[in-house]
This record gives C-alpha cells, structure tokens and sequence, in this order.
RNA sequence: GGCGACAUAGCCAAGUGGUAAGGCGUGGGUCUGCAACACCCUGAUCACCAGUUCAAAUCUGGUUGUCGCCUCCA
C-alpha cells in the first residue's frame, strides 16, 4: 500500500512521511493513565487526538495494533524519592486500597473514553501486571552496565549515554540548568542529575502498600519502566509510533527511550507523537488548580460530550487550546446543527461512485496533511453542499465519521426511542389536537398544548415535513 | 537563567510567496399564526517594526505579548 500520512515526530521535529518499519502494519503505543482520579478534559484531549490518529490510520487501510498501559504503581509525585505514590495518595484520600483505587478509576477512565467515542486500545496492560518484565529489564541493564545500585535504589546511568536529551536542544549542558526550581529536591545517591530510578526498595515513607520480591529486595518499580517493558511486550522490539501528551516528552519519554534502546541494542521507536494541552484563562489545566472540568461534570451542565470532541477536533493537536465555555457553546450549537443536516439527508437514489472516492479522497488528504482535523472539518461541510444525491452524502458522512467518531449519522433523537409507549400516544394525540386547533385557527389552544407538552419536556417544532418532537 | 511553541474577524479556526477556507455568533431578509428549524445575504489585509521580492499573513532580522518544558502532570 502506499504511504500517504504526513505526521510531526517530536524526535526530529519536522513533518515527516510515516512509513511504517512493516508494510501495511503499525505498532502504536499510548501513555495511559495514572489511575488515581477522574481524567480531566485536558488529558482526554490527548487520547481524543490520539484516537483520531488510530483510526486515520485505519481510514488509510493499515493493521493497527495499539497498545495502553494503565499505570497503578510507582508514580511518585516527586522522582527523588521523596514524594508520595500517587496511587497512594488517592487510596488514602479515599479511604480504601490501592487496587480498589486503581480499578475504580480505571473503569471511570474507559466509560469516559467511551462517552467521547474513543476507541479501546487493543491491549490495556495494568503496570502491576508486569513486574517480573520490569525486573528482568533492570537486571539486563544492570548487566550492560546502564544502571547501578545506590543506596538500596537502581539507577540509570545517563552519563552512559552520547545523546541523552534525545528531544531538545538541550544538551549535555543540561547538566547545569538542572535545579534551577526551587521546589526541585534532589537525590543524593545519584551519580548524575538526570539519571532517574528504575527500581525503589528504599523509600522514605513506609507505609507503600504494594510491594514486590526482586534481586534487589523488596520495593517497586519506577515510572519510566513501565512504559518501555509494556511496549516492548506486546509490541515487540521496533515500535512505529509512540503517543503522549507534550509534558511527557521530558523526562518521561527521554527517559523510555534511554532505557529501551540501551536495553534493545538499538533504534526502538521511529515516531513520537505529542499532542498539546488543553488551557483554560489561566494557563494549563490540572488537577491541582482551577476547575476539576470532568466528562461528568460537563455532562451535568447538560453538555454532550461528543460536541467536546468535536471542540478537539475542530483544533490542531499540536497547538495548545483554550478551553471555555464560550467555546464550547458555539461548538455545541455548531454539533447540533451539524447532526441534525446529516439526519435529514433521505437515503434515496444510488451512490455516485466517482464522486464517493473523490470526496473521500479529499477527506483523507486532509488527514495526511499532519491531522489536519480542522480541514477535515470543513471538507465535511464543503461535501454536503456539493451536487451529489443524498445517499452519496450520506455514505460519506458515514465514511467519514470512521476517523471523526462524531455519531453524524445518529440525527436528532425523535424521542421515540426514550419514551415508553402510553406517553408517546399520548404526545401523538396532543399533537393531532393542536394540528386541528392550528386548523381552526384556534392558536391560543395550540401555543397551550404546545407549552403543556412542554412543561412535560416535550418539545414541538413544525417542520416543512410536519411536527417534530423530541423529550429533553 | 536555558530550551521551545504560538500571535489571522466577537469566538473557534484553515491557509507557509501571487491580492484571506470553513464553522459558531451578530445584523438584515425569505418562510411561518407565533416560536423554532431551514434557506439567502452580511464581516478581517493577517500583533508591531524593518528588510528580501515584481509580489509576503506566508521568507529574514528585531520588538512586544501569551503559553509550555527544565524530574507531579495528557
């Protein structure tokens, strides 16, 4: 097949042809959740672009195997050993174990993905699940000399490497900016700044709940080695594309990278995908400031969660986005209008063919211009103005909607799934009462009906095809 | 202090050398008993300054502003 996808990679920072190491085939690997809280918007932003990414690539005709890790351990909030678990620090806010935590929140994490239509990875691989990797991982870099033990801790030995900062500019020079926040605390029994751990035994708090048997005693892994371990596992040793969201570039991904090709021998993966944060007026959203904006809490406020992604996708993934309200009003509104045109195309007549495989082809070009998710957009508009007959535009917006995931073809609800049946003739005979009333010009009667049925949360609209309704 | 990104109409946003896509909103109109829907019409010279060029939003240099990363973060 040919190789149409231009992406950015981060590792070389330029657009790039994405040819995959296997023709037609692609291993993707995606930076999953730490499963101590709900994800907020701004992280599920990542994993909407990310989507958008497997499923372009599905579009275009590949075999993807996409691969999640879900972290439940060894996270600390701080690298230098002196910050709390994460997983910890959410068990005890709850007052129950880790597992629980991690399984609440795991679960909490899909049913939001799957609000947003986004696809399940083909594997999910909890961390605790691949402790006897991790550790035959470190002892291999223990063996070629890449890590060393310090003080009851295994450490990478960045010093080992010609190019450690992989991603930036930034080079060996590095070495003396390291520090210069203040809030950084700094562990002495590294040998260098930037090397990083990649198994604890000693740690400053005690109460670590979960706990493994290694060569090196009893501890836990860190962070950075669940990722490479996992990727390689199910992946095996060439990964094609590598997803995160931008603040992982460093260390974390600097960090994978250390250790998997150190550990490999060679080049582990071609293409670094990073998508960029969603801000709201006060710069990047996080847990720790400002709103907790959730998928549920969006929800509350009466907000379809696909019109979110929609927002996502109406952006770039590697521009930052600022998330209010505002915005996502005009989006909503914007969706609504969207659907509800696509639900009124009558499926009659037969697809025009040629111009099926134009439009799609324009759709995809769109795509292959790095994501250009925005232009996506507008060839979707572009195409139901266009003069075709309405099945051709119906099979694309179907088409289409294999990488945009926005449900167009779902239409407005007519109410008559959600509402049991005594209600819905009864709402039917209302309707025929004020159809009459309208007849007899009798409007006073009709505007009653059509605010009683209102007050019940049934909506009346008079169409050019009749009267729609629709509960709310 | 170092590294990097971004700056296009009220809002979101495309466009990387040839006189500014698209969407939402606004205003006007058609339709309608009214409302809603739908449809039509409606808007910017691209942060600022200097330069390169026949030609720049697009290239170069500078200025300003916003944001991110520099061991919690998607």
């Amino acid at each position: 097949m040919e190789n149409r996808l231009k992406i950015y990679n981060s590792l070389t920072r330029k657009e790039e042809l994405f040819v995959p190491n296997e023709e037609g085939k692609v291993g993707m690997y995606t930076c999953g959740p730490t499963v101590y809280h709900y994800a907020h918007i701004g992280n599920l932003r990542s994993y909407i672009m990310e989507d958008l990414l497997e499923k372009t690539l599905r579009y275009l005709g590949y075999d993807v195997r996409r691969v999640m890790n879900i972290t439940d351990v060894g996270h600390l909030s701080s690298d230098a050993d002196t910050g709390e678990d994460k997983m910890l620090k959410g068990a005890k806010r709850e007052h129950k174990t880790v597992m629980e935590i991690a399984r609440f929140y795991t679960q909490a994490f899909f049913e939001d993905c799957g609000k947003l239509n986004i696809k399940r990875p083909d594997v999910v691989e909890p961390a605790t699940n691949c402790i006897r990797e991790f550790i035959h991982m470190i002892t291999v870099l223990l063996e070629k000399g890449y890590a060393y033990e310090m003080g009851g801790n295994i450490y990478f030995d960045t010093s080992r490497l010609e190019n450690y900062h992989v991603f930036s500019g930034q080079d060996s020079d590095m070495e003396l900016l390291v520090g210069v926040r203040d809030d950084v605390e700094e562990d002495a029994n590294k040998k260098n700044k930037s090397d990083f751990v990649l198994w604890f035994t000693k740690s400053k708090f005690e109460d670590q709940e979960l706990k493994w048997e290694s060569p090196w005693g009893l501890g836990y892994p860190g962070w950075h080695i669940e990722c490479s371990c996992i990727g390689i596992k199910h992946l095996g040793e060439y990964m094609d594309i590598h997803c995160g969201g931008v603040d992982n570039i460093f260390p974390h991904h600097t960090n994978e990278i250390a250790q998997s090709e150190s550990y490999l021998g060679h080049k582990w993966c071609n293409y670094w995908f990073h998508v960029h944060h969603l801000n709201d007026k006060a710069g990047k959203m996080s847990k720790s400031k400002g709103d907790f904006l959730t998928v549920s809490l969006l929800e509350s406020k009466g907000y379809d969660p696909l019109a979110y992604r929609l927002f996502c996708l109406q952006s770039h993934y590697r521009k930052p986005l600022e998330f209010s309200y505002e915005n996502l009003d005009n989006v909503t509104s914007a969706y609504r209008k969207l659907r509800r045109r696509i639900g009124e195309l009558t499926p009659e007549g037969e697809v025009e063919q040629e111009k099926f495989a134009d439009w799609k082809k324009r759709f995809e070009d769109a795509l292959c211009d790095d994501l250009n998710s925005s232009m996506a957009l507008t060839v979707l508009y572009e195409m139901l103005k266009a003069d075709m007959n309405d099945s051709t535009k119906r099979a694309l917006a179907e088409s289409f909607d294999q990488v945009l995931s926005l449900d167009l073809l779902a239409g407005e609800a007519d109410g008559a799934d959600t509402v049991d049946g005594e209600l819905e003739a009864y709402v039917l005979s209302r309707i025929e009462e004020r159809a009459a009333a309208k007849k007899n010009r009798d409007f006073a009667m009709a505007d009653a009906i059509r605010s009683e049925l209102a007050e019940k949360g049934i909506l009346l609209e008079d169409t050019r095809e009749g009267v729609k309704w629709k509960k709310v």
